[in-house]
DNA sequence: ATGAAAGCGCTAACAC
DNA sequence: GTGTTAGCGCTTTCAT
């Protein structure tokens, strides 16, 4: 194992020896060069120079205690969702002078778990995280600690974590009514583990959506759990899906995320062509850059990435210690594109009215 | 400025109070529990828990100076081959029971200085990094003060950092000889600057190749430099360059990576529609997932992503303080799509020879 | 098996 | 203006 000790580098000792002087001017100079003469600090600086000297920020923080350091932890980050996600972080957090750090969990919980570890040993002000599973007890933890903790895309189960996210619930309701007011009256949710709230909210909307429409969602609604919620899950999955149906595929799908979308094309156009393709009615979620530039044009519920990052470092920079948490929900948004019109099908026009939750 | 003082937290000194015993057993029980006394043991578990202990990791290191995190500086978070890459170097981390931390610099040098500099105070093991800047003597000076340094997607121009990358004229050259093949005599080239070392090589390539063809380099490249190398700047450039060709646009286009190409795709359609799209033949960079799956399927120049990262990675860890540097440079492929066949045009054959450099 | 004490590199009083 | 010194939270000899 390649652990490594990190070889003995130049100290504040070593430099004051070199300037001819104290630790205590050395770090004056560092901290509060005003107070230094010029002189002085002229020596010392370049005694800096000299030795290539790099304050050690972990002896540093130990002794000051002040950080500008913060950590996120996503669930996914070869999802376009979570890099955008990641960049409004960033744009709040550089405005601010502060710095991210990013992980990604991909829905593992030892992972999640480590990753919580490691950034609260390393010391940041807070932590921004998608979780994963639903226990939020470690989250909870890690704040009675001191560690700013806000919850993203995951409306906060216990009230005393801060979040931001968007209606899961009413993103569902929006993908299910579109396809039930072009005539669908079976659906095929292509989710992800319950244990994602954001899988189970989506589930729960759909649900909603038809029972509304005075179906029966357990007769019109086919959930298939996926394990991997990319492209290659949802190739897999649709693959399965054609296989077992003898010829006749799902008319209409609805799909966790953009990425499984893409799968879905993919297997279609792998199996029947664009004839296939074009034949079943898809939905994705997030609405990812390239949804609008596929084959076939993706219909999409839109989540505000960006906003919905620069919103929780925000909450997460404004938030004292003490303070009460903050619970931002952003509403979803239906994207209509080709995926979801087949040719031949009755339109009944794309909006919809305001969600049930 | 929320800068925060971290609140107090548990020390070994309050577990070790609660527990009755010396913070020396508290330690031990930490980091050698089979020497501690089954009782002993259980009382300070008992307090570590009634306190929710979690040890300081920035003391810990301090003393110890035994790491096991890694940071990543990378160009850009939101190019899917970039965390393509990232996986790669968390799948070989993980391995070795190390973690990563991600940073995203814009090709910004601030950014990538800022981060280079917070890593570093840190106390990481070592550096991967994607330079954006062609800079790399800061890389080296973090190098000699005892930091892993490998550079990624970049042949180290200073032979002392390690580097894993991919023959970027190799590259161009492939890209610019299949258009060469179909007939073009005129190539545009949607590239970005030129202090971003990819950037540079896949011009020579390019230039290269055409000149292999008896041809002036000078008159059948066009340059185009781009500032943002996303498919904003892709749309952008392209428009201005329809714009300003008065109705005829290049017939043959380079792009410097996909995201651009994809946003050459997305001016072409929104000035002329598929028409236009169809007519001006376009390779991408990078052949990341979408691009198969893109309205109209990108020819691109793969770079084996997660491989890439996985290597560097291991260049990494498996390199002592005092040992050579060590290179490995892949070799880029050409994968033919639709969008540089435009129908009618001929077609002699989509392989090429090995590449000039 | 456990405790006492030194020290990692730095900052912040406080003295001079 | 500059030096001295205590101590941040931890690990690690070295005694006991």
């Amino acid at each position: 194992m390649p652990r490594a000790t990190t070889p003995r580098r130049a100290s504040v000792a070593d430099v004051a020896r070199q300037a001819g002087v104290s630790v205590g001017t050395v770090s004056n100079v560092l901290n509060r060069p005003e107070t230094v003469a010029p002189a002085t600090r002229a020596r010392v600086e370049a005694a800096i120079e000299e030795l290539s000297f790099v304050p050690n920020g972990l002896a540093r923080q130990l002794r000051a205690g002040t950080i500008t350091t913060v950590g996120a932890i996503l669930l996914d980050i070869r999802n376009p969702f979570f890099t955008e996600v990641a960049r409004g972080i960033e744009d709040r957090l550089t405005a601010a002078d502060h710095t991210l750090m990013l992980a990604s969990s991909d829905d593992d919980p030892a992972r999640e778990a480590r990753y919580l570890r490691l950034f609260e040993e390393k010391g940041v002000v807070g932590l921004l995280v998608v979780p994963g599973s639903l226990d939020v007890e470690p989250l909870r933890a890690v704040q009675r600690r001191g560690v700013r903790v806000v919850l993203l895309d995951a409306a906060s189960s216990s009230p005393d974590l801060s979040s931001v996210s968007v209606d899961d619930a009413a993103g569902g309701a929006l993908a299910a009514r579109h396809l039930l007011e072009l005539g669908y009256r079976r659906l095929t949710f292509l989710n992800g583990p319950h244990t994602i709230r954001q899988c189970a909210d989506r589930l729960r909307g759909i649900r909603e959506a038809v029972a509304d429409e005075g179906l029966d969602p357990d007769v019109v609604v086919e959930e298939v759990r996926l394990t991997s919620l990319d492209a290659g899950g949802g190739d897999v999955a649709m693959g399965r899906l054609v296989d077992a149906s003898g010829g006749r595929p799902p008319e209409a799908v609805l799909c966790v995320n953009d990425l499984v979308a893409v799968g879905v094309q993919r297997a279609l156009r792998r199996l029947g062509g664009t004839a296939l393709l074009s034949r079943v009615a898809c939905v994705g979620y997030d609405d990812i850059d390239i949804a609008s530039e596929l084959a076939m044009p993706l219909t999409s519920v839109r989540q505000p990435a960006l906003e919905m990052g620069y919103r929780a470092a925000d909450l997460l920079l404004a938030r004292g210690p003490g303070e009460p948490a903050e619970h931002v929900v952003f509403q979803p948004e239906l994207v209509v594109r080709a995926s979801s019109l087949v040719p031949g099908r009755a339109r009944a026009g794309a909006g919809g009215s305001s969600p049930t939750s």
